[in-house]
DNA sequence: CCGGCATCGGAGAGCGCTCTCCACCCCGTG
DNA sequence: CACGGGGTGGAGAGCGCTCTCCGATGCCGG
């Protein structure tokens, strides 16, 4: 019960530890970052006093030597002055959407020891806050997931020469790695069960046209449906959100009363038109089959969505493990990866 | 167009700025920082040659000497042994629960330049990290959302004298500041506007009972029953899911066919509660009213659900206030600070 | 028995910043 | 005209860590 604890205020440094270990701050290093050969029972000694000073070595030290942080930026990019009402940072965590995301990309980073520094970026301001975020050294990179197709931010960073990687294809070709679905791939598989289950009067409800992955479901839906001998499907535009969906919907039934099959964009749309074709006393998948997209464990149905899968955590995982490429490697090469969808089938279709 | 860029490798350093500028170090940071006086004209010189350089300060040699990083730990903290299936980490971001905490979060930090480094804490062992997190620096504070009430980890944290900011009172009393909603008054609401529209038989579906916010919404609502006369309140347990709250409505139906009124305690359950009375064939409210709890706007029902709002962002924003009072003054005494709740009355009761 | 080569611990120089002194200058005052 | 004091800039000492050298030691072959 000696009391040999550190003769320095304020929390133990190395320095103490190797007093106490009766080695060099160099050997306590090495021992702590298991580089270099050092004595077993020198090990021991140093182990024992780490445990007995209660070090933890300081980060700020560590990374200024470094020049790493063992954390990255989890950045929403999109637009804080679209529709008004709700503020960005709302509007962006109560879509489940980014809930999966995040969830993808703690299930991968967590293991490894780093974390996810939480950023949003909702102006000019913002994005700039970003890149100097990173520029300075407050994370090793940044996983962007954007939520419109024009954002500016991507350029930044690949200019800035930061490591980042995007969540989908960018709208304008620039040199950054990417994530993304097979979004055309995926229409095309709700198109086949439409049709092979015999709908003959088909529509959709796509998402804003301004988001790429949007434009690519709806027109991987009409090609497919045109092979089918379709050439013409009935579409509305939603933005997304239950509302629109069952907005959507009653749009859509007015104008071809006769529509037996919808392929809606996203699940939460498919959600309000449900409630939509519910209400119209329309009986699914009897009268109207619905199909629709991402398979979004929080969305609950009645009946059961029939929906094209989108693996989001496999996919948010994916993004995690190529910025830590990029960050360990900075010639490592700029990849995009490609996800394919699958469709569930439950009882909306 | 001159070409005295840093002669040194690597990004620019307060070093090269003052030598731009003609000054000493001393006075680029002085500038930087705003602290004492500095004459207008070498702070123009200064802020030009930061300008010229592309200077950005680097975080960790900073805050290796102030002892402060500008990012505070969000950490969730749960079993991850629950029951079993989907992984911690997708269970909490599924949740809109979490997302709300985390807009308000964002919401407060994000003007004042400080961003949330996003944790889970569900093993003995990711609570240590987060501990060990905010020892070594790599935080300033934590803010707590725990997903039940025995958790070790804000102790853990108070015994590290590490500051902290719960979300909702932990299960036994310990020195930490906390912000909470008035759970029992609330529930009151709900049992005063259920016998207000003349419901006679009355039920709840409540959370699990390991939850004190659980807890609190079921007694509250009973003892709130038993003085409009009805002492005794039938009542299943559920688990804050959809589909607990549609088996519980389910059994709660079978078991006593004569229910006009539910109070449930949160919006999730509620939902299912209302597919559940839908299969019944059952009205609502004119069969059975349902009053839900949180006020989710995620939750599309139909009908629109009459809830107690519990104003998660302003909460999740006073815990960030909480918390960055802390950081500032160490002696900032232990707060707690209870919200009331409001009645949102909608179609479902 | 000695030289050469691994092996392994220690010394010390930074990493980029803040902040305490200290020196200096320019007032006003006695 | 000397002196004190407020205001301003510079020098330099760290903050706690990593990592490159270097030197000491032990072991091998010649």
């Amino acid at each position: 019960m000696s009391t040999d604890l550190p003769h320095t205020p304020g929390p133990p440094t190395l320095e103490d530890v190797a007093r106490v270990a009766g080695v060099s701050r160099a050997t306590v290093s090495r021992v702590i970052n298991g580089i270099r050969n050092v004595a077993p029972e020198i090990q021991e000694a140093v182990h024992r006093a780490i445990a007995q000073t209660g070090y933890v070595p300081n980060r700020a030290a560590r990374s200024l030597v470094t020049r790493r942080t063992g954390s990255v930026a989890l950045v929403v990019s999109g637009a804080g002055d679209a529709k008004g009402g709700e503020p960005f940072e709302t509007r962006v965590f109560a879509d489940p959407f980014f809930g999966r995301v995040a969830g993808g990309v703690v299930g991968y980073l967590r293991p490894r020891g780093i974390h996810p520094v939480l950023m949003l970026a909702d102006s000019a301001q913002t994005r700039d806050d970003v890149v100097s975020f990173l520029r300075q050294g407050s994370a090793d990179g940044a996983l962007v997931v954007s939520t419109h197709g024009e954002d500016p931010l991507p350029k930044l960073l690949v200019d800035a020469g930061l490591p980042a990687v995007l969540w989908a294809r960018p709208a304008r070709p620039i040199p950054i790695s990417y994530v993304d679905l097979a979004h055309r791939a995926g229409a095309a598989l709700a198109a086949d069960h439409l049709v092979a289950r015999g709908c003959r009067r088909v529509a959709t409800i796509s998402g804003p046209f301004d988001v790429p992955a949007a434009q690519d479901r709806l027109s991987g839906f009409q090609e497919a449906m045109a092979r089918h001998g379709h050439p013409y499907v009935p579409a509305v535009e939603g933005d997304f959100m239950p509302a629109s969906g069952e907005a959507g919907m009653h749009r859509l039934m007015k104008e071809h009363p006769d529509i037996d099959g919808v392929f809606v964009a996203n699940d939460l749309m498919a959600q309000g038109a449900l409630l939509a074709l519910r209400d119209l006393g329309l009986r699914v998948p009897e009268d109207v089959a619905v199909i629709g997209f991402d398979d979004s464990p929080a969305v609950a149905c009645r009946p059961p969505l029939t929906t094209v899968r989108q693996p989001m955590e496999d996919m948010a995982a994916e993004m995690a493990r190529l910025l830590l490429a990029h960050i360990a490697d900075p010639n490592f090469e700029v990849t995009s990866v490609i996800v394919q969808p699958t469709l569930v089938v439950r009882e909306s279709a």
